[in-house]
DNA sequence: ATTTCGTCATGTAACGTTTCATTCAAGAAG
DNA sequence: CTTCTTGAATGAAACGTTACATGACGAAAT
């Protein structure tokens, strides 16, 4: 703003208290032993200067920068963002600031995010990589040299993570389906290079095998987690040859692209076609019919991974990775409902 | 991470190209005339040893970090995450990095950010204060010492503003209501020490004088931004007596809480009730009826906003403070009709 | 009375950069 | 052949901290 005027120093500190530079830091970071009419004399010189420590001198110094980042894909995602901000609010309360990156499903993006960070020595990483296994990204995560919390992806090297049930979680929405009568279950997932998308798949295929029926893989569509995506497959098998009679939209940012989809193919929602999302969020919740959802509580796990970093930041501890295990629960609303003899094949 | 390794540094990459450390530092930065032969050494000295440069020790030295803060009261309202989202894009093309803190409308949060970011010397702001005028928060804010965006409030000091057209919006949508029949209509709405609740209240005012009718301010709440207190104030107007035929939820995230409190009454939208939101939202769009919204661009404002900050950071002019205002626009779709003779009083 | 501690304050090095004032060598000009 | 001038590399200072080694000054112990 106007007051080009630099701030004072702890230099400037000691010299208006009469005391040498070290004596100054003695006292603010009020450890060691000093004088007690020393010590009046500097708090008073920083109040009246209005000092306050340059912390990146400090980080100079101290070798931690107290800045945590978080790489992620699409803030907006209402998951993603209440994840960020549960960990966020955990961050700050111990003291760290987080840096925030949208890696935009690009592999460029991430390279340079995690490259920029690199440089700015982050004490430490939370993200979810767009694939797991590129050697690239998986160089540049080393690179950063920091400890890493992986959200939903298989950890490669030491990084600990967080993953998430969503195997078991599909297998329950498709066995769900199947009990409602539905055969033709159409499910939409992203990227199989990540940990999200092939889990979903095999829980829809441990769902079929337990029922012991074929899957048909042309209802299995898998290549990002958008919802244009989502919107674009939909219509795609809604108006094609032997549609689905039931949808699951397996990412959670993909329920959007569906529901955009049946509406524009003029179906209804459960008669003419049943639909399950992923997470909970202000449209499944009022929607109508509100939509049933494979649920995770995205809020708690911001914690945990916020918590699982901080820990191995504090404890700065060789132990062996950790991965943390969330669940998911079916929420069920009305969006599902018995197929109708009409739209059978 | 297991690498406990310290990073090479520019003394190191010196010392292995066998040149002085400021000419290592030349062909880094390289701008200066060095000679070929050596250059190509220091280059080739980076490769090998995976130097990059520190950031924490440029900051020191250039003074400038490079980092660029956001602080907004909850990054899960999707119009904001829109915001962020857009934002950070521009500031990171533009080579900052993005800090981000949640100010949750407390003073003490939003001063306690305020504090720490001041220290870690960033280099600009964009956030939206809870309290235009409260004396610590100004005094907080001019203490961070750098150029300031701020987000559809008022501005003090020498920062520059965004602002939001909801004046003109919020009287467009009361008067589309009038006409409609609609004569009491409810306005919910946050907190008028801050701008966007006194100009909501502005515009609804302007629409009552001109279409020469009186207000009743028992249908007008402003408290705070929260969908929890849309549902509260819906439900008790709604339950009450002399119920409104119409409410207008008058915040990007309240829109939630007024259809869980009409939802929770039994009314439906729009034949018992009509309703207008805030901003377009996945749910505004996909909810059945479509709600009608006084929209406005959160992603067009968030370029914006970081556009503003980096022209004043590069041009550290002294220029007078800017404010850029963004209209909104009415977007009718199904939830407002005329009222029901039934429920008129 | 001299030595030995212990308590506190001081001065300084170091963190990793960039930049500025020097120095040095070599080529051009007298 | 000497002197200037230019071009290019070097060395050192500085940014704001913290931490460590030193030093000063009394008090206690021999």
């Amino acid at each position: 703003m106007g007051d080009r005027v630099p701030k004072p120093t702890i230099k400037d500190v000691a010299r208006a208290a009469g005391v040498s530079l070290g004596t100054a830091s003695r006292v603010i970071n009020s450890n060691a032993t000093v004088n007690p009419k020393l010590r009046v004399k500097v708090l008073e010189a920083i109040s009246i200067l209005g000092y306050s420590p340059n912390a990146v001198a400090q980080s100079m110094r101290l070798k931690t920068t107290q800045a945590i980042a978080i790489i992620i894909r699409d803030i907006t995602v209402p998951g993603f963002s209440h994840f960020i901000k549960s960990a966020q609010e955990i961050l700050y309360d111990a003291g760290y600031v987080l840096m925030l990156a949208a890696s935009e499903d690009s592999k460029d993006r991430e390279l340079g995010i995690l490259n920029s960070l690199a440089r700015r020595r982050i004490d430490g990483l939370i993200m979810s990589t767009m694939s797991e296994n590129d050697e690239d990204l998986v160089a540049a995560r080393e690179e950063v040299g920091v400890p890493i919390v992986l959200l939903d992806r298989e950890p490669t090297g030491t990084a600990d993570a967080i993953i998430l049930g969503y195997r078991e979680g599909t297998q329950q929405a498709v066995e769900y389906l199947l009990n409602l009568g539905h055969a033709r279950i159409a499910l939409i997932t992203g990227s199989l290079e990540t940990r999200p998308g092939r889990e979903r798949f095999l829980g829809y295929e441990d769902a079929f095998a337990a029922a012991g029926l074929a899957v048909d893989r042309r209802l299995m569509r898998a290549r990002n987690f958008t919802p244009e995506y989502a919107f674009v497959e939909s219509t795609a098998m809604l108006n094609g040859r032997d549609p689905p009679t039931a949808i699951i939209a397996g990412g959670v940012a993909m329920l959007p692209g569906v529901m955009r989809a049946i509406a524009a193919s003029n179906l209804r929602i459960p008669a003419d076609i049943s639909v399950i999302g992923s997470i909970n969020s202000e449209l499944s919740e009022l929607a109508t019919p509100p939509i049933t959802v494979v649920n995770v509580d995205y809020r708690a796990i911001g914690i945990e991974a916020a918590r699982l970093l901080l820990d191995r930041l504090d404890n700065a501890l060789e132990d062996p990775p950790r991965r943390l295990k969330f669940g998911t629960s079916l929420i069920i609303r009305q969006s599902c409902a018995p197929p109708t003899a009409s739209r059978l094949r």
